[in-house]
DNA sequence: CAAAATATGGAGGTCATCTCCACTTGTCAA
DNA sequence: TTGACAAGTGGAGATGACCTCCATATTTTG
C-alpha cells in the first residue's frame, strides 16, 4: 500500500517544508482563506512542486492529520501500559479534549474537510480507532465497562467534540460530553 | 430579525422552486458535484435569480434547514406534552437517529455545510438547541437526569452522529451514542 | 390601461485552480 | 572529479466555476 520509494533529497526538504507550513497554518486557521498557489509561495516553494506533493488541499490534510493521529496512538499505549484499564481510557480521553483544545485551528481545519471528502481521513483515523478500540476492550476485560455498546460509539462522540469545534461554550460542553460516555460506559446499575 | 417582505407572486414561485431542487438535490448526495449555476438551471431559473435568492450555497441550506429544524421541534413539543420526561427525551434521541438515518444525504450535505462556514447554520439550529435543552430541564426537574450536565452535550453528540454520516457501521454506532448518552445521564448512583 | 415597482436570466468579467514543460538540482558510475 | 542521466522544480498560462450587471419581462398599483 505504502510503496515508500526513495526520496531526492531537496524534494524531501521541500516536501518537509510545506508540511511545516501546513501545520502553521492550519493551527492559525488560515487555510481557507488563502489561495493554494499562495500557500505554495508562503512555504517557498512553486505551484507545480505543491501540486507534485499533495495534488489536493485533502491530501495535504491528511498527512498532516498522520502526524496528530500517532502521536495520539503513541499516547494511548503508553497509558494501556502503565494504569488500570479503565483509568487509561478515561485518561486518554479527557487528554483528547486537551489536545484539541490545544490545536483548535487545527482541529477545526482537519474537520472541515474531512466532512467534505470524508473518505481520505477515515484512512487515516483508522489507527485512532484501533488505538481506541483496544482501550475499550482492555476495559472491558476489567469488567470495568459494559460489553454491549461498540468502541465506535466513543469514536463518534469524540469526532462530535471536534467537529463542534466552535460552539461558544466547546469546553465545557466536551468534558461534559467525556462524563456522560465514561458513565454511560459503565454497566448499567 | 426577519423582517419578511412581501414577495412578489413570481419570485415566491421561483424561490419555492430553488427550495424544492435543493432538498432533492441535498437528499440524493449530488449537491457538490454540481456547478452552482448548473443547479440554478436545474430549478427552471436563471443564475440571477438564484443568486438574488441565495447568495451563497450556504444561504440555501440554511433555508432547507429551517425546515428540517421546525419539524423536529414540533415533534419535540408533542412528545414532552404527552410523555413522561424522560422519556420524552430518550424517544426524541432515538427518533432523531431514524430521521438522520431516513434523509443521510442530506444530513450529510448539511453537516458538509456547516463544517466549512459553521456561523451560518449554527443560527438555525438555535431552536433546535432550544427544544433538546428544554427536554433535558424537564427530565431534571423530574429528578430522572443529573443536573451537572449541560444539554450543549447531548447536541455535541448529536452532532457527533450527523457528522460521522460515513462510517461502515453508522446505525448501529448512533443507537450506542444514545444509549451511552442516556445512561450517562442518569444521575450517577 | 399606463406607469412604477419588482424580478428575471444569461452573457461575460474575474479570479483561483491546476497542467505542462524548459530548466535546475541531485545522484551515481567510471 | 566529472559527465550524463534521472529526478525534481517553478511559474506562465489554459481552464472553468463563480458571481455581477443590466436590458428585458412580469406584477402590482393608481
Amino acid at each position: 500500500m505504502t510503496a515508500d520509494k526513495p526520496l531526492r533529497a531537496d524534494a524531501r526538504r521541500k516536501r518537509d517544508a510545506l508540511l511545516a507550513t501546513a501545520r502553521e497554518v492550519f493551527d492559525a486557521g488560515d487555510f481557507f482563506d488563502l489561495r493554494f498557489d499562495d500557500f505554495a509561495r508562503l512555504a517557498g516553494v512553486g505551484t507545480g512542486t505543491l501540486y507534485r506533493h499533495f495534488p489536493t488541499r485533502e491530501a495535504l490534510a491528511e498527512a498532516v492529520y498522520h502526524g496528530e493521529v500517532a502521536a495520539l496512538c503513541d499516547r494511548a499505549r503508553e497509558l494501556q501500559a502503565t494504569l488500570p484499564a479503565a483509568e487509561a481510557l478515561a485518561t486518554f480521553l479527557r487528554g483528547m479534549v486537551d489536545h484539541i483544545a490545544a490545536h483548535k485551528g487545527l482541529a477545526r481545519t482537519l474537520a472541515t474537510l474531512m466532512a467534505d471528502h470524508s473518505g481520505a481521513l477515515a484512512e487515516g483515523s483508522r489507527a485512532l480507532e484501533q488505538a481506541v478500540t483496544d482501550l475499550v476492550a482492555a476495559a472491558v476485560r476489567d469488567g470495568a465497562v459494559r460489553d454491549d455498546v461498540d468502541a465506535g460509539a466513543v469514536m463518534m462522540a469524540l469526532h462530535g467534540i471536534s467537529a463542534a469545534h466552535d460552539r461558544p461554550d466547546w469546553r465545557a460542553e466536551a468534558d461534559d460530553v467525556i462524563t456522560l460516555v465514561l458513565d454511560g460506559l459503565r454497566r448499567p446499575l
